[in-house]
RNA sequence: GCGGGCGUAGCCGAAUUGGCAUAGGCGCCGGACUUAGGCUCCGGUGGGCGCAAGCCCGAUGUGGGUUCGAGUCCCACCGCCCGCACCA
C-alpha cells in the first residue's frame, strides 16, 4: 500500500463498528452495563431530516461532540451520544401538497440519506436508541406529556405545578375562587369553567398570528420583526381565534432564576432573560372622570407619577365604549380630536387605521407617533389635576395592562408624543446642570412632586408605592414581555392533540390508555386558505374521515380536537427518551432517567444559536413542569450548552444577482470569473440555494471522513463561525498521510515502530503534548489539539522507526478526531479493536514540563540580560546566576541597584 | 437605544494565573527528487545588519492607566459581529 486508503480503512471501520455494536450504550440493569462507572450525557440537536440531505457545514458540531464523546469512553465514562429526528414539520407537508406524496414516505427517505450521511463521517451514535418525533410509538409519550399538562395548575403559593385534583380538592375545602364565589354555589359547568381556567394547557381566544400561506397560526416566537413567517418568509395576519395555549408565563422567575448555575453561553441566557423581560414596578389604578371605573396601567417608574399629565391606551385595549362620551368635552384641544366630530368616530377610525396598518409598519422604530384623544378624562391620584386618556399604537396591548401613565418629563416616547399634541411637560426628576436634552431618564432627586422631593428614585419609587396602597389605588408588580405559548397549528404533519370536545364545549382528555391517538389519513393536504390572505383559518385535520373526527361515548358525540401541535413539541422532550426509547409503559425508565440524567441533566448539549430562545426554553418549561409532577429528578435538562458556530461559504452571483455554481468560479488577477464573466463574491452560510455547498460525500469520496474532522476542528474555535477553505484541506491531507507514512513501510506495509525508548527531548515532548490535548478535550478546544498532534507529529518525521511509547500515545490521542486511522494504527500495533475504549493516555507532570525557561534580569528597569534556567531553580541559585552574568554586571552602579527577575511563578527582586 | 461578544502576521488562528507574543496550518520564496507534475521531501518566511553564531529595531484597532512586567487587568474612544428593540 503505497499512500494511506482512506475510503477502504474508512469502510473497514465502519462496518466493523456496527456488526459489533461498538457503539451501543447499556442501560442500568442490561447486559454489560457497568455501574462502577461515572456516566456523561453528550447530545446533539437533533436534526429536521429535510430533503435536500447534509452538507459539510452540518455535521461540524456533531463532529466535536463525537470527540467529546469519544474521549470520555477512553476515559471509562459510561457514555450516552445518540442520535434522532425531528421528523414533524411544515417541509414535508408543504411537499406532500406539491406532489401528494405522504410526509411519512419523504419524511423516511430523508432520514435514510441523513443516516448513511452521518455514518460516512464516522460519528459513533448508539443508533439502537434512535428515534423519530413522528413515530407513534414517540408522540404517544408526546400527547401524554400534553395530557400531564392539561391535568396539572400552577400553585402559585408553592411556586409549582401540582395535579388538577388537588386544586378541586383545595375548592372542595374552602379555596375561594378567582372571581369570589363560593364553590359550593357553583353549578358543574361553572366549576368546569373554573378548573379548565387553571390548567397548565388551556384554550382561550387570542389575538394570533395567522399565516394564510402557510395555513397555520404561528407562535410569536415564529414571526419575525418585519411580521412574517420565519418558515418562508410569508405575510403574517392578527385574527382573534380560540386556540390551545400553555402556561410558559406561569414559570417565567424560575426559568430566569435556574439559568444561573447552568454552564451555558452568556449570550444565549442574556438573550433568554431578554425574551422573558422581567421588569419590576407598580400597577396603578387612574379614576375615569364622572364614573367609578378605572383605568390600570403599569408603570415601572410610579416615582415619576407628579409628571404623569396624559395617559394611553393601545388600540386593542378593552376599554368599555359605555365610558366614552358622546360628545367632546371640555378642554379638548383641537389637535386631539383627529378632525372628527365625536369620540368615538375618532376611536373607532384609529382602531379601524391600526388594524390596517401592518405589524411591520407598526414596529417600525423612529415612526411618528400618531394617536387620537378618547374624549375621557382620568384623576392623576396624586396631583388631583385632570389628564386625557388618548389612543396611540405606540403602546402595545400584550405588554403591563395595554394602558400607560404617561410621563413625558422622564420618557422620550411620551416626550415625542406631547409635543406632537401639544400636552404639558413636567420634570419630575432633576436633570444635572448643563443637560440639554429632552426626556431625562437618568438618576436623580425628585421634583416638582410633593412629598417625594428630594428622594432618589429608588427611595421615591418605595415612598410612592406605599401611598398608593394604603389608598387602594395601586401595589408593586412585575410584568414580563413573556405570553403564554400558542400550542395550536392548523397543520397536518404534527402531533394530533388528545382532547374531545363535548356537545356543550366541554373539554374530555382521553385517556392514557388511549394514547397514541394516531394522525389520520387525508385525501388532500392543500390548506383552503393558501391562496387567499382573506381566509379564515381551517384546521387541515377537518379534512379526516367523520369516523375519526367523531367519538361517541355513552350515548354522547364527542368532536375530535382537530389542531395539531406545533413542531417544537417533539422536540421539547426527546432527550429524556434517549435514555430508554423502547420503553412502552413510561415515557423514561426511572432508573435509567436518573442515571442518564442525573446530577446535570445532559452534561453536553452541541447546537445551533438559532435555538437559544425557542427550542431551549419550551424544552426548559415542559422540564420543569415534568420535574414538579415527579416524572423527572433534575430541574433543568441541560447542564452545559455549546453554540458550535457555523461554516460560512463564499457564494458568487452574476450581475443579474443570480447565484452561480461557487465551484467553477475562478479567480483571476483579484477579479471572480465563472463562464469568463465577472462575479461578485457574497459570504455567508452554506446552502443550495446559493450554490455554494460541498456535500459530505463528495468530500468523503475525496480526502475521506477523517480528514473532514480533523479539517473541520482544526479551521478554528468550535463556537465561532469561519470560512470554508478549500486550499486549507491540504494541510489535513498532509498531515494524515505523514503520519500514516510515520507509522507503515509504504511498499511493504511493515509496521515502523521501534522497541527502544525515546529520547529526552521526544518524550518530554509527548508529555506536553499529552497534557495540552487532554486539557483541550473537556475544554472543546479541538483546534489546537489538532496543532498540538501536528507539532508532535512533525518530531516524527526523519526518525527512522517511531518508539512506540510514543506510537501508542499518540494513536490513542488522534483517535477522537481520526476514528478510522486510529483503529487501523492501533490494530497494527497489536491491540485488538478497536482503540474506541482503550485508556486515555496520562502524563508524567515533571515530564510534560518545560525543561528550561527563560529568565529575564532587569536592572534599574531595564531588561539587560535573558538567560536559561532549569525549571525548578531556587530562588538562591536563580539569584546566583543572574549576577554572575556579565551583561548584567556591566549594569550595576555600585549604588544601590533594583535587580528584578522575571521567571514563570516566581518574582523576585534582588536590591544589590 | 439596550444586552452579549470580538479586534494578534498576506489569510485561518495559538498564547491556562499578567511572565520568551505570533504555536500549528494555508499561502509565498528557495532548494532536493523527478522526463514532467505535485495531496513528495528539506529549508526559509515582521524589518534591518551578518557567511554564521548572533546583534539592533518595530508590532496584538487607537489613546491613556495600574504593574518590575499587559494581547491578557482598568478607563475612554474607533471599528466589526450577534441578539432584542415604541416592552412603559
Amino acid at each position: 500500500m503505497a499512500r494511506y486508503d482512506h475510503q477502504k480503512i474508512e469502510q473497514k471501520w465502519q462496518a466493523y463498528w456496527e456488526s459489533h455494536g461498538t457503539f451501543h450504550a447499556p442501560n442500568p440493569g442490561d447486559p454489560g452495563f457497568d455501574p462502577s462507572r461515572p456516566k456523561v450525557y453528550v447530545l446533539d440537536m437533533f436534526p429536521y431530516p429535510s430533503g435536500e440531505g447534509l452538507h459539510v457545514g452540518h455535521p461540524i458540531g456533531y463532529i466535536g461532540s463525537d470527540i467529546f464523546a469519544r474521549y470520555h469512553r477512553m476515559r471509562g465514562y459510561n457514555v450516552l451520544h445518540p442520535m434522532g429526528f425531528d421528523a414533524f414539520g411544515l417541509p414535508a407537508e408543504q411537499y406532500a401538497v406539491e406532489t401528494g406524496i405522504h410526509p411519512r414516505v419523504t419524511t423516511e427517505r430523508n432520514v435514510a440519506t441523513y443516516m448513511r450521511q452521518l455514518r460516512s463521517i464516522g460519528l459513533s451514535y448508539d443508533w439502537d436508541r434512535r428515534i423519530m418525533t413522528t413515530d407513534p410509538n414517540y408522540y404517544r409519550w408526546t400527547q401524554w406529556i400534553f395530557l400531564r399538562l392539561f391535568d396539572s395548575w400552577f400553585d402559585a403559593e408553592v411556586g409549582k405545578a401540582r395535579p388538577i385534583a388537588d386544586l378541586v380538592a383545595e375548592f372542595e375545602a374552602g379555596r375561594p375562587t378567582a372571581a369570589g364565589e363560593p364553590w359550593s354555589s357553583l353549578d358543574e359547568v361553572a366549576r368546569q369553567s373554573v378548573i379548565d381556567g387553571h390548567r397548565l394547557a388551556y384554550v382561550d381566544e387570542i389575538t394570533v398570528n395567522w399565516c394564510p400561506a402557510l395555513g397555520t397560526v404561528l407562535a410569536n416566537e415564529e414571526v419575525t420583526k418585519d411580521g412574517r413567517s420565519e418558515r418562508g418568509d410569508h405575510p403574517v395576519f392578527r385574527r382573534p381565534l380560540r386556540q390551545w395555549m400553555l402556561r410558559i408565563t406561569a414559570y417565567a422567575d424560575r426559568l430566569i432564576e435556574d439559568l444561573d448555575v447552568l454552564e451555558w453561553p452568556e449570550s444565549v441566557k442574556a438573550m433568554q432573560r431578554n425574551w422573558i423581560g422581567r421588569s419590576e414596578g407598580a400597577s396603578i389604578r387612574f379614576r375615569i372622570e364622572g364614573s367609578d371605573a378605572f383605568v390600570e396601567v403599569f408603570t415601572t417608574r410610579p416615582d415619576t407619577i407628579f409628571g404623569a399629565t396624559y395617559m394611553v391606551i393601545a388600540p386593542e385595549h378593552p376599554l368599555v365604549s359605555s365610558l366614552i362620551p358622546p360628545t367632546w368635552p371640555g378642554g379638548t384641544e383641537d389637535a386631539w380630536t383627529g378632525g372628527h366630530s365625536a369620540p368615538m368616530k375618532a376611536v373607532d377610525a384609529y382602531r379601524a387605521e391600526t388594524a390596517r396598518r401592518s405589524e411591520v409598519e407598526r414596529r417600525t422604530e423612529n415612526r411618528e407617533k400618531t394617536g387620537v384623544f378618547t374624549g375621557v378624562f382620568c384623576e392623576n391620584p396624586v396631583t388631583g389635576g385632570r389628564i386625557p386618556l388618548f389612543m396611540a399604537d405606540y403602546v402595545l396591548v400584550g405588554y403591563g395592562t395595554g394602558a400607560i401613565m404617561a410621563v413625558p418629563g422622564e420618557d422620550e416616547r411620551d416626550w415625542e408624543f406631547a409635543e406632537q399634541f401639544e400636552l404639558p411637560i413636567v420634570r419630575t426628576v432633576e436633570p444635572p446642570a448643563g443637560f440639554d436634552g429632552k426626556a431625562y431618564v437618568g438618576e436623580g432627586r425628585a421634583i416638582n412632586s410633593g412629598f417625594l422631593d428630594g428622594l432618589g428614585i429608588v427611595a421615591a419609587k418605595r415612598v410612592i408605592i406605599d401611598w398608593l396602597v394604603a389608598r387602594g389605588l395601586g401595589e408593586a408588580t412585575v410584568s414580563y414581555k413573556l405570553r403564554d405559548w400558542l400550542f395550536s397549528r392548523q397543520r397536518y404533519w404534527g402531533e394530533p392533540i388528545p382532547i374531545l370536545h363535548g356537545p356543550n364545549g366541554e373539554l374530555r382528555a382521553l385517556s392514557d390508555d388511549e394514547l397514541p391517538l394516531l394522525l389520520p389519513e387525508v385525501e388532500n393536504y392543500r390548506p383552503a386558505s393558501m391562496d387567499d390572505d382573506n381566509a379564515d383559518p381551517v384546521a387541515m385535520l377537518s379534512n379526516a374521515p367523520d369516523e375519526w373526527k367523531q367519538v361517541d361515548i355513552d350515548g354522547v358525540r364527542y368532536r375530535r380536537e382537530l389542531n395539531t401541535m406545533p413542531q417544537w413539541a417533539g422536540s421539547c422532550w426527546y432527550y429524556l427518551r434517549f435514555a430508554d426509547p423502547g420503553n412502552d409503559t413510561r415515557l423514561v425508565g426511572e432508573d435509567a432517567e436518573r442515571y442518564w440524567m442525573g446530577e446535570h441533566g445532559v452534561d453536553l448539549y452541541v447546537g445551533g444559536v438559532e435555538h437559544a430562545v425557542l427550542h431551549l426554553l419550551y424544552a426548559r418549561f415542559w422540564h420543569k413542569v415534568l420535574f414538579d409532577l415527579g416524572h423527572v429528578s433534575t430541574p433543568e435538562p441541560f447542564g452545559r450548552l455549546f453554540n458550535q458556530g457555523y461554516i460560512l461559504a463564499d457564494a458568487f452571483q452574476d450581475d443579474r444577482g443570480v447565484y452561480v455554481p461557487a465551484e467553477k468560479v475562478e479567480l483571476r488577477d483579484g477579479v471572480y470569473l465563472y463562464e469568463g464573466n465577472e462575479v461578485t463574491r457574497t459570504a455567508g452560510r452554506m446552502g443550495k440555494s446559493k450554490k455554494n455547498s460541498i456535500t459530505p460525500d463528495e468530500f468523503v469520496a475525496d480526502h475521506g471522513a477523517d480528514t473532514l474532522r480533523v479539517y473541520e476542528m482544526f479551521m478554528g474555535p468550535l463556537d465561532s463561525s469561519k470560512p470554508w477553505t478549500t486550499r486549507d484541506v491540504i494541510g489535513v491531507d498532509r498531515f494524515l498521510q505523514r503520519l500514516w507514512r510515520s507509522f507503515v513501510e509504504p511498499d511493504s506495509g511493515e509496521l515502523l515502530v521501534s522497541h527502544d525508548p525515546a529520547n529526552d527531548g521526544l518524550r518530554r515532548l509527548l508529555h506536553r503534548t499529552i497534557k495540552a490535548v487532554t486539557d483541550d478535550m473537556t475544554a472543546l478546544r479541538f483546534n489546537t489539539a489538532v496543532a498540538r498532534l501536528f507539532e508532535l507529529n512533525n518530531a516524527l518525521v526523519g526518525l527512522e522507526r517511531v518508539p512506540r511509547e510514543v506510537a501508542e500515545a499518540f494513536v490513542r490521542m488522534l483517535a477522537p478526531m481520526a476514528p478510522h486511522i486510529a483503529d487501523e494504527l492501533w490494530e497494527r500495533l497489536g491491540h485488538e479493536p478497536s482503540v474506541a475504549y482503550a485508556p486515555w493516555p496520562e502524563y508524567d507532570p515533571e515530564l510534560a514540563r518545560e525543561d528550561t525557561v527563560t529568565m529575564v534580569v532587569q536592572v534599574n528597569g531595564k531588561v539587560r540580560d535573558r538567560i536559561e534556567v532549569e525549571v525548578g531553580i531556587s530562588e538562591a541559585e536563580a539569584r546566583s546566576v543572574a549576577l554572575g552574568s556579565e551583561r548584567v554586571r556591566a549594569f550595576l552602579s555600585g549604588e544601590p541597584d533594583k535587580v528584578i527577575l522575571r521567571l514563570p511563578g516566581l518574582v523576585n527582586v534582588v536590591v544589590r
